[in-house]
DNA sequence: ATTAAATAATACCTGAAAGTATTAATTTAT
DNA sequence: ATAAATTAATACTTTCAGGTATTATTTAAT
């Protein structure tokens, strides 16, 4: 739970991608290294083009690179823009905007977590991952 | 996000519930109030039911009473008979557990809201819920 | 020029969660 | 006894996120 199955691979993918920020990558080398259900990871990562986190090289020696400086993609934004924060950032019963004047029964409970969740996801970058010493992948 | 609709659904019938803890209520009055459709509310109930939170009275003047003290009744036991948690304690990346070992690259970033989380839920009982001033229910 | 290896576009399929329908069982009021 | 009002059991349908399939386009090596 938490995110969606899709944001998870994205976040994969951008992240494996972090971690090789030199290289040029292909949906090929993605694949064998994640095991993301291939023509899928192939759509997601023409997803992830068009909103302009990576940029695409056609034909035979083609592949993916980062289109942006790391330290300016936020998890945030990658979620934003897979399925979108409002689900995360609105009430707990129903999903519109929290009230303020109005806040339902669960609202001051779930308060604390929703911000945690959220104040992380807009805070860490794709170039935090790098300092990290971790590289498991799933 | 977060949780599932169903979650959603039986967190907002036993937070009703327990804001009219010593009324008895029918599935009719939980639909009139809650205005989740009509049938699977009825299933939600009977499964809150085998699960032990509530009990029923069947027959022409039956409904629903709690079957067991209010804070005794933690959000994660609710969240837990519905659609387990285990989806919320493992690996954000894949979805057994964390291996302590081992961790992925995004550990230590979700490490806080993911803990926070869970200890809401773990910490939070319905009895909880009536010491706020908060009726809306959606 | 041709072929191979890559991405892009688009339409289709599938499985699980969410929701619906039908019928049975239980209890109380009359 | 009968009818009305409730919960219970179970099977079916719908919806949509997740995943596949097909075909087109682009580029470079030969
Ligand atoms: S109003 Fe419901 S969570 Fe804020
Ligand atoms: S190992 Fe992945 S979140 Fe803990």
């Amino acid at each position: 739970m938490f995110i969606s199955k899709t944001s998870e691979h994205a976040l994969r993918i951008l992240t494996y991608m972090a971690l090789n920020y030199e290289t040029q990558l292909s949906a090929r080398n993605l694949f064998e290294e994640l095991q993301i259900p291939k023509r899928y990871l192939m759509r997601l990562l023409t997803d992830l083009s068009k909103s302009g986190f990576i940029k695409a090289t056609r034909g035979r020696s083609g592949g993916y690179v980062f289109a942006r400086s790391l330290d300016t993609i936020y998890f945030s934004e990658i979620i934003d823009s897979v399925e979108g924060l409002l689900p995360f950032e609105g009430c707990v019963l129903g999903s519109s905007v929290c009230p303020v004047d109005k806040p339902c029964a669960m609202h001051q409970i779930w308060e604390k977590p929703k911000q945690t969740f959220l104040e992380t996801l807009k805070t860490t970058t794709l170039a935090d991952l790098r300092s990290g010493k971790n590289i498991r992948l799933q």
